[in-house]
DNA sequence: AATAATATTTAGGTTATCCTAAATTAATTA
DNA sequence: TAATTAATTTAGGATAACCTAAATATTATT
């Protein structure tokens, strides 16, 4: 399986086609030049260069979007795996915070051998989920089915346990982690602002409060615990 | 000092320039790409190129072989003391088997991080040797001074402790272990063949006896225990 | 439906790192 | 010392992955 894998190039690109065709729709342009950092000219070129390698990685049609095939996809879950596996190993095994594995993830994942891979997954236990409540496909990449419900789904009064927070932007993790949203962690409504979205929230039935906006909110996936 | 350090390309030239030099003569071209896997045009022309970086890494006056400069050797034994940190963290932690670390290492050591160096090397207890025995420099960047003697060197009834072996040939080591040649292993010399050089050992007071040619002697450095 | 705005692709160019083959310099041998 | 051989450098070229800017297609607005 290994060798299937192209560069680290191609497998970037494979990720942010990935996350950003879970929707059902296909990945444009411009949103994954933003995402890869990249001008959409090389985007539009590279995607080309995707369809036609033998397997082709994706499906193309000209400004259309661009989705992954079968053999993209297998190879977008090996990198995703590898990623979140890292993750976990980081935090685990060498006690890096969880701010600060996203990046060192991202250079490590394009270079592990299967060796590696499998090495520490063993040695984690075959963890299920990332630090950040990412789920990890499974060695046979198999993914679990995404989560449903954000935080800012949730109403004054409802409750939840928090599941997943978005993983790469460092002052936001440590932000979270310092009132205390992380995976497992139950979240209680106390107030929903109707118009901007805020919320006001107690955590683990604490006695501090804390109101948190919509860009935030709209991006942690919590599990209902409806009263 | 992480930003000082070069892509890949370079840290690779550094390492072996610096293994070249050694012996106190400049690295020449040949040996340069036999080493690298490249062709001589090309190592030239990269010698060239780190010559005249800012600062140089290189010192190189035509046709008379490249020497490191003090940045360059700084570099250097940065790349090498990730390298051997690593092999020992893959078989410490990770019960890789001493054959498998050396490639594994060559592509990790590139691309992680000072905090990863750090927290393996506290894991570890600041080892001072890799599995192969190599000394690793220390986080100043400390290099202890190199062995003096190797197994060749020996003759009929003399013993001595193995100090490293050569790390970059798997099947050699896996050999050298199912013999027992491993650092810290104590080799008795019964028989020393004076034209071939071939040397008859007893590994720890054994039994069995090995007959061991030079090209594998001469690369394996020994602390001498004279009776 | 025509126009304007936006998204995408294409064209042409740059840099890094490799190559082969020719030219040059240095070292060895006769 | 001259000729030969070996080592090194230089010249010219390829490929991958990026860029900017122009051209084109799609989508949204009047
Ligand atoms: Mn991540
Ligand atoms: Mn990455
Ligand atoms: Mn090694
Ligand atoms: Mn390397």
């Amino acid at each position: 399986m290994d060798q299937l894998i192209p560069n680290q190039t191609i497998q970037d690109y494979l990720k942010h086609i990935y996350n950003l065709t879970q929707n059902g729709q296909p990945a444009n342009t411009n949103t994954l030049a933003e995402r890869l950092d990249l001008r959409p000219g090389t985007v539009s070129e590279m995607i080309n260069k995707m369809a036609k390698l033998e397997p082709p990685l994706v499906d193309h049609q000209k400004y259309q979007g661009v989705r992954l095939t079968p053999a993209g996809g297998k190879m977008a879950l090996k990198v995703i795996r590898r990623h979140r596996l890292i993750e976990t190993f980081l935090v685990k095994v060498l006690g890096y915070s969880w701010d600060m594995v996203h990046e060192e993830a991202c250079r490590m994942e394009h270079i592990v051998s299967d060796e590696f891979e499998a090495r520490i997954a063993s040695m984690l236990g075959e963890p299920s989920h990332s630090p950040h409540g990412e789920p990890i496909p499974t060695s046979a990449l198999a993914m679990p089915p995404f989560y449903e419900h954000t935080l800012a789904s949730l109403t004054t009064g409802q409750y939840a346990t928090i599941l997943q927070v978005p993983d790469s932007d460092p002052g936001l993790l440590r932000y979270l982690s310092s009132i205390g949203f992380t995976p497992g962690s139950k979240v209680t409504v106390l107030n929903h602002s109707p118009f901007d979205g805020n919320l006001m929230v107690t955590v683990n039935d604490g006695n501090a409060s804390h109101v948190v906006g919509l860009p935030i909110t709209s991006k942690i996936y919590v599990k209902k615990m409806d009263s």
